[in-house]
DNA sequence: TTTAAATATAAGCGAATAATTATATAATGA
DNA sequence: TCATTATATAATTATTCGCTTATATTTAAA
């Protein structure tokens, strides 16, 4: 049972511009912290660590594929998580122009 | 249009603890700062500048009824709003039982 | 077995935040 | 008019937070 305090913990997450970006470009499809610090042009600790905060609360999972670390959204259990990012307006054509998910992109 | 930043300030509104039980609360029913001062046990100087938070980021409206100020969610444009309460318990029984909605109570 | 690339961790700093305490404002009623 | 009640505002404090810089860890490649 989901509890206040929890889906506060959860909204505190979400409520930052950074970490809501993320999210809303995970909702597109799975990245790496490159990805990520390319399309946010911050910094890769400042990436890394709002990704440590997002997977503590459980708001993405994590996979190491090679030198790389993708993370992607976990809607288990949280379906207010798709209604939220279904609000904002769609990030696939910024994903595509930066070429996000194209094989030897971060080589 | 609803941009990513105007909503990460809304769900930093949201993502606290004492800001999502008023919510919760105003989702059953108006309430006025010494209803919520009373429900959360906490001080009315406390509640008076969460509302003005919520008020300031648009949640909730207010509307003074002689010595009292009753709040009011303000779920205008804001459909993810309802979708976050309905998740969480509803505060009903808690409400009925102090009254809350009751003329006269806090006379 | 070095070297390089991707990521994580740690330390430090300034800004933002939630709550408390004290005081001011506004409306009601005697 | 004066006291009371409800609410707002201001000042203060302790904590949290986001970001930067520096360094460590891990994996792959030369």
């Amino acid at each position: 049972m989901l509890t206040i305090e929890k889906l506060a913990d959860e909204l505190k997450l979400a409520g930052d511009k950074t970490r809501l970006t993320i999210l809303l470009y995970l909702y597109e499809r799975e990245c790496c912290v490159c990805d990520l610090s390319d399309l946010l042009q911050t910094s890769q600790p400042n990436v890394s660590q709002h990704m440590r905060k997002l997977k503590d609360g459980g708001l993405v999972n994590e996979s190491r594929k090679g030198q790389w670390i993708y993370y992607s959204l976990n809607m288990e259990d949280k379906p207010y998580l798709k209604e939220l990012l279904q609000i904002l307006p769609s990030q696939k054509d910024k994903l595509d122009q930066a070429g996000i998910g194209n094989a030897d992109r971060c080589k």
